[in-house]
DNA sequence: CCTACCGATCGGTAGG
DNA sequence: CCTACCGATCGGTAGG
C-alpha cells in the first residue's frame, strides 16, 4: 500500500526538517563531542546514554536529532571527514603541484595524527580496525572515505611522476601503500607505546621514500618546499 | 583480619585447581574459538554468552573456567601468543642468522596475515587498537607481547649489522618502525579493503629497505636465502 | 558442568 | 527537548 501524504515522516533520512539555527548548533556539538569519544572508545563504544550525560541532554533528547544508533555513527564519520579535510586535505593544496604538494599531504597527515587533532589518535584508525569484520552502511561510507584518503595520495604520486619531479619507473601503488603504512604505524606506536618518536620515523621514511623516487627536478623541488 | 587456612580459594588466580586432562582440553578448545573471535569481533565484542553459545555449553559453564571476563581476556591473548610464536616467531628460527633470519621473520609474519591464520586478519591489529585508549591489566599484556614482538625485529636488524651484513650505519630502529608499518599496512588493506595485493607490497618493501641497508655480504646471503 | 536467577545498561519507544 | 518506560543482553552469582 503507497500513500501519497504520508502521515509519518522519514525521520531517519537527512531530509528530515532541520532548519533552525538552534537545532543545528545542538547537532554539531554533539558530533564534536562524538568524534573525540569515537577516536578513544570507537563507534560502538560511544552509547547515547553516556553521551547524552556528558552533553547534559536527556538520552532521549540526544537520539531525536538522529533517530537510530546507526544514524548517529553515519553523522559521525561525517563530521569526522570534514575535520580530516580541514586539517590534511585543504592544507595540502596550499603547497605547489607535485612532490612539494605530495609532501606536504603526507607531512599534514602525519602532523595530525601528532598533534593529537582526538584524543584516541587517528579517529580513522580506529574505526577502520573496529569495522574491518563487520559489514553494513557504517563500514561502507568508512571504506568510501578512507578510499578517498588513500586515492587522493596516489594522485598526488602520478602527478608528481607526470610533472617528471618523479622517475617514470616509480611505482605509484606501492609508495601509496608505504606512506599510508608509515601513517598507521606511527600513530599505533603514540597510542599504544607512547613512542613519540614515531611520528619522526613517518616522517623520514616518507622523505627516503619521495627522494629516492625522485628525478634531479623533483629532489630540488622537494629541499626547496622543506627549507621554505 | 588474616586467616591462615582461608575458606574461599581464589579462582580467578592462575593457581586455581586445574588438574584433570579433560578441563584443559575443553579450556583450549574454548580458547581457540576465543581468539577467533575475537580477531573479527574484538575482545569486548568476545560476549561470554555468544561463545557459550557457540561451543554448546551454559554461559555459566564456559564461565567457571575463567572467573571472570577479564581473566578471559588474557587467557585469550596469551593463546594467541602461543599460535604467534608457533607461526612467526619459531618457523624464523630455521634461517641461518643474519639478514636472512631477518627476512625470514618478516616473511613468516606478512604469511601469518596473509594466510589469515584467523578469520578477522591479525590479532594483534584488532586488539593493539581496541586497547590503545583503555587502561588495565589486559591492555598492559598487550602492550607487553607486542613490544616483545618488535623487539625480536630490532634484535635481528642488530644482529645482521654486527655480523657485517647491514651497514653500520643503518638506523635499526627506523627499519624496525618501518617493517611494522608495513605489516599493519597490509593487514588493513587486506581487511578492510580486500587489496590481497597489499601482501605483495609489504613484502617489496621489506626486501628493499634491507637490500638499500644491506653491504655486499649482506647482499649475498639474503639472495641465497630467498632463492633457496 | 547445569538451571535459574540478579542488577546494570544497551538501543529504542510512547506520549507529551 | 523531557519523563517514564520497554525487551534484550551484558557480566556475574546462588546453589547444586
Amino acid at each position: 500500500m503507497e500513500s501519497t501524504a504520508p502521515k509519518t515522516p522519514d525521520l531517519t533520512s537527512a531530509e528530515r526538517p532541520r532548519t533552525t539555527a538552534h537545532g543545528d548548533r545542538t547537532r554539531r556539538q554533539i558530533l564534536r563531542r562524538a568524534v573525540d569519544i569515537a577516536s578513544a572508545q570507537g563507534l560502538e563504544g560511544l552509547t547515547i546514554g553516556s553521551l547524552a550525560k556528558e552533553l547534559g541532554m536527556s538520552k532521549s533528547g540526544l537520539f531525536a536529532h538522529f533517530g537510530s544508533k546507526e544514524e548517529l555513527q553515519l553523522a559521525v564519520v561525517d563530521e569526522a571527514a570534514v575535520i580530516f579535510a580541514e586539517n590534511v586535505v585543504e592544507p595540502a593544496f596550499e603547497a605547489p603541484e607535485g612532490v612539494a604538494r605530495l609532501y606536504a599531504l603526507m607531512d599534514h597527515w602525519v602532523g595530525y595524527v601528532d598533534e593529537s587533532v582526538f584524543p584516541g589518535g587517528c579517529f580513522w584508525s580506529k574505526v577502520e580496525s573496529e569495522f574491518s569484520a563487520r559489514s553494513g552502511v557504517v563500514r561502507d561510507k568508512i571504506v568510501e572515505l578512507t578510499s578517498e584518503y588513500i586515492k587522493a595520495m596516489q594522485a598526488d604520486v602520478e602527478n608528481a611522476k607526470r610533472r617528471g619531479e618523479l622517475r617514470d619507473d616509480a611505482d605509484a601503488a606501492q609508495l601509496t601503500f608505504e606512506f599510508g603504512a608509515y601513517v598507521q604505524g606511527c600513530n599505533l606506536a603514540s597510542q599504544l607505546h607512547g613512542d613519540r618518536a614515531a611520528f619522526g620515523r613517518a616522517r623520514l621514511g616518507i622523505r627516503r621514500r619521495i627522494e629516492d623516487a625522485a628525478t634531479d627536478k623533483g629532489k630540488k623541488a622537494l629541499a626547496a618546499y622543506i627549507k621554505g
